[in-house]
DNA sequence: CTCGTGTGCCTTTTT
DNA sequence: GGCACACGAG
């Protein structure tokens, strides 16, 4: 292995591999490169690679550690590197029935967990005015955290009176959950570490399997988090943890910064390294970052240098309003495009996902393409929640929170009165509500009109369970879509925004069908391929596991994923995102807009000691992106809640040294180039509908990409209807999932098509285009 | 009993 | 400016 490009000190982390390790690794200081050569040091000295587990907390940065792991060493066969949440899934899939779960429990996203507190605190009679379901929420996490079940909560909160009602919520989400075999982001962490200690003989497998464990952002970890990984590495002790406690940004979601400061007394034997040569950042941002963090108290001390020469000042700006701002960066980004930078080595990074929308808009009108990440994650929209849901629904039915989310999703006639009828009886026989809905006596006390339509509804989830293995998943999403009227009841909206959502659902179309081609032979297939082994050596060990469906693998995939895990970094486009999920990522140019007090820092965290220097933390990772160039902006009003205020300059600006930084005042500007100020209003109030303009859509038609009505198309291609008759037995047949093969019977209902590959299989007509063969 | 229109209330940050 | 709730018409 060549170590010859990496630097003394990097040199020696690649090469300690046994025994535990801290590496305090500042911004920019190749972290991530030594990270992969020492997984490939190591396998190159012989380790298995399936001994090997690195975690990390996004899928973005396990992939580029996998990517480039890939790249200097051939055989990585094995190899966990995969996040927190994602490892105890896996983990949790396999052995999820000692903890009482039923194999294919459902993930529940954020959304999930706040309808189904909402419905709970809605059934208690809560009031969400002194008790905010967001409140409520933070509670239950806060106490899973701590490893308390409802019962223990309130054991050790009983003085407190807000916590009897948490208390009774938690107690009712907990049953739910269950019922709904279900888990929620917090319980995949805790009931890793819940499987680790339930049974020593699983805690010994997981440990004799991972010889070898790295922890990325290690200064982000929570208590759980830390608990999971000593769990498994307390008797190897070749844990490698890699951090920087200046870039702990997630303290409000229980990250414990105590774990990378006292990661020497955890283990004594440690050997640390610090690494603190910045390779990413020209001199003036790396010092400006230092003259910003230096005003933290209870920090390791560290001081990153370069090499690097100074590089251009950075540039401050303060405009007039957030449409001026936004104004002012898109002509920034039009002249340094000319200058031959690509668009897509340009960031916007902000504090809080509401900034996004005025640049949105100006970028759209100067016509530069951009791509927002997060946000209202692309999976977060409404139709595709819905659209997902009825997957769920296909996938397991009595999964609740899905079923409630659609039941009257398009309009069935089911109101709140029919729906709590519903669920009363349900709730009273235990049962799910659609086993109530398969209920005749269910049925018969329903209203006409709904009573019909759920009628359909339920049919239309038992025709396509019965159909599940007959289809592949795009005909799948193309039967949901028609049969449950979802997409004719958008298009007979006839609106902008329901225009809107028919683009997104169609885009997610290409989204599962993507998957689905990789599921055939790409990196989905690679993936599923070590899943298999992985049942495999269970099964030897003794803990045989059950095989999951394509839509399952498909729905939890979605789940766990991210906008930014989904970014293409080919798209030559502006990037914005909110500087927690920039955290990891580099760009040679890079603007923070919004640098007033209340956004920048945020007003919260004026409140409490530690949340400023956790702003400052954030300040200083929004700095250290910028490789060469850096704009700062604020504005001089701001438009917040339809209000309009006078913001103040953000105090980090104050600590800043000033050496670094060309700033103007605004008058100054305003008497040099007066043409700026005053054209807010000319360009206020544009509307721009979808996600974002400028880019392809990614469809390209029949005819090989000419321009033509692309949503039109695929459009059309879901709505296709197929009858499958006029077929006689004796005729040659092609499904599309199955391929070839010759039509023995047509009962009327149902097409006994015997395939080459598979066999004989019953074919429910009606579903997908069976064509005929020559 | 359901669906469409008007008043209050907010918002960090994410797997 | 937008979403969740409360209110009256069909």
């Amino acid at each position: 292995m060549d170590l010859s490009n990496l630097n003394s000190e990097q040199q020696k982390a690649v090469k300690h591999i046994d025994g535990p390790l801290l590496i305090l690794a500042g911004a920019g200081s190749g972290k991530t490169t030594t990270m992969t050569h020492r997984i490939a040091y190591m396998i190159e000295q012989g380790v298995n690679p399936a001994q090997i587990m690195a975690v990390t907390f996004t899928n973005k940065a396990a992939g580029e550690m996998r990517d480039r792991v890939e790249s200097l060493v051939p055989r990585t066969r094995g190899m966990w590197i995969m996040t927190f949440h994602a490892m105890c899934l896996r983990m949790l899939r396999y052995q999820c029935e000692v903890l009482g779960y039923k194999t294919g429990f459902t993930v529940y996203d954020e959304t999930d967990r706040k309808s189904l507190v909402k419905r709970i605190m809605k059934a208690l009679e809560i009031n969400e005015k002194t008790y905010p379901v967001s409140y409520v929420i933070s509670v239950i996490s806060n106490a899973k955290e701590r490893e308390q079940n409802s019962e223990k909560y309130i054991a050790e909160n009983s003085g407190d009176f807000r916590a009897n009602t948490v208390y009774q919520v938690y107690r009712e989400y907990e049953k739910e959950m269950m019922r709904n075999n279900a888990m929620d982001f917090d319980d995949l962490i805790l009931n890793g570490v819940r499987l680790l200690e339930a049974d020593p003989e699983i805690l010994a497998y997981y440990r004799n399997r991972f010889q070898y464990i790295m922890v990325d952002e290690y200064q982000d970890t929570n208590y759980l988090q830390y608990k999971l990984i000593h769990l498994l590495s307390k008797t190897n002790r070749n844990l490698c943890v890699v951090g920087d406690d200046d870039q702990c940004i997630y303290q409000w979601r229980g990250a414990d910064i105590r774990n990378i400061l006292d990661f020497e007394k955890d283990f004594p034997e440690v050997t640390t390294i610090k690494l603190e040569q910045n390779y990413r950042s020209d001199g003036n941002i790396l010092n400006l970052a230092n003259s910003v963090i230096c005003n933290n108290k209870g920090r390791k001390e560290k001081a990153l240098w370069t090499e690097k020469k100074d590089g251009a000042k950075i540039t401050y700006r303060r405009l007039p309003d957030e449409k001026q701002e936004a104004w002012y960066i898109g002509s920034e980004i039009d002249r340094l495009h000319e200058a031959g930078y690509p668009y897509s080595d340009m960031a916007v990074l902000y504090r809080k996902n509401a900034q996004s929308r005025a640049f949105e808009e100006k970028f759209s009108f100067r016509g530069i393409p951009y791509r927002v990440l997060a946000g209202l994650r692309f999976y977060d929209r409404k139709e595709i929640k819905d659209v997902m849901a009825y997957m769920h629904l296909v996938e397991n039915p009595d999964d609740d929170v899905a079923m409630l989310r659609v039941i009257n999703e398009p309009k069935r006639g089911v109101g709140a009165k029919t729906l709590s009828g519903i669920q009363a009886y349900a709730s009273g026989y235990r049962i799910s509500i659609y086993r109530a809905l398969c209920e005749a006596q269910v049925m018969a006390s329903l209203p006409k009109k709904a009573g019909k339509a759920l009628q359909e509804f339920v049919q239309m989830i038992q025709d396509l369970r019965g159909e599940l293995d007959n289809l592949t998943l795009v005909d799948l999403y193309d039967n949901i879509l028609n049969r449950s009227g979802y997409l004719g009841a958008l298009e007979a909206a006839d609106t902008v925004e329901a225009d809107g959502r028919i683009e997104n659902i169609m885009e997610f179309k290409s989204v599962v069908a993507e998957f689905e081609k990789s599921l055939e032979n790409g990196d989905e297939a690679a993936h599923q391929e070590e899943l298999r082994e992985e049942r495999e050596a269970l099964a030897k060990a003794g803990f045989p596991v059950d095989e999951p469906t394509p839509l399952a693998a498909f729905l939890e995939r979605i789940t766990l994923m991210s906008d930014i895990d989904n970014r293409d970094e080919s798209e030559d486009a502006v990037v914005l995102m909110t500087l927690h999920s920039a955290k990891g990522l580099e760009f040679p140019i890079v603007f923070i807009p919004g640098m007033e007090n209340g956004i920048f820092p945020g007003t919260a965290s004026f409140d409490e000691e530690g949340r400023l220097e956790e702003e400052r933390r954030l300040c200083y990772v929004g700095i250290t992106r910028a490789k060469k160039k850096l704009y700062l902006t604020g504005a001089e009003t701001r438009m917040l809640y339809g209000r309009t205020d006078y913001t103040s300059e953000s105090m980090f600006l104050d600590e800043m040294d000033k050496q670094y930084i060309d700033g103007e005042t605004v008058k100054e500007r305003q008497a040099k180039q007066g043409g700026i100020a005053g054209d807010g209003g000319l360009f206020g109030d544009y509307f721009y509908k979808g996600r974002s303009h400028g880019t392809e859509d990614g469809y390209s038609g029949p005819d090989g990409g000419k321009p033509f009505d692309s949503l039109g198309y695929a459009k059309k291609q879901t709505r296709k209807k197929f009858s499958n008759e006029g077929l006689e037995a004796g005729d040659k047949v092609r499904h599309p999932k199955f391929g070839e093969g010759m039509l023995i019977e047509d009962s009327g209902k149902i097409l006994t098509i015997a395939f080459d590959s598979v066999g004989i299989k019953k074919i429910g007509k009606g579903f997908v285009n069976i064509e005929k063969v020559d």
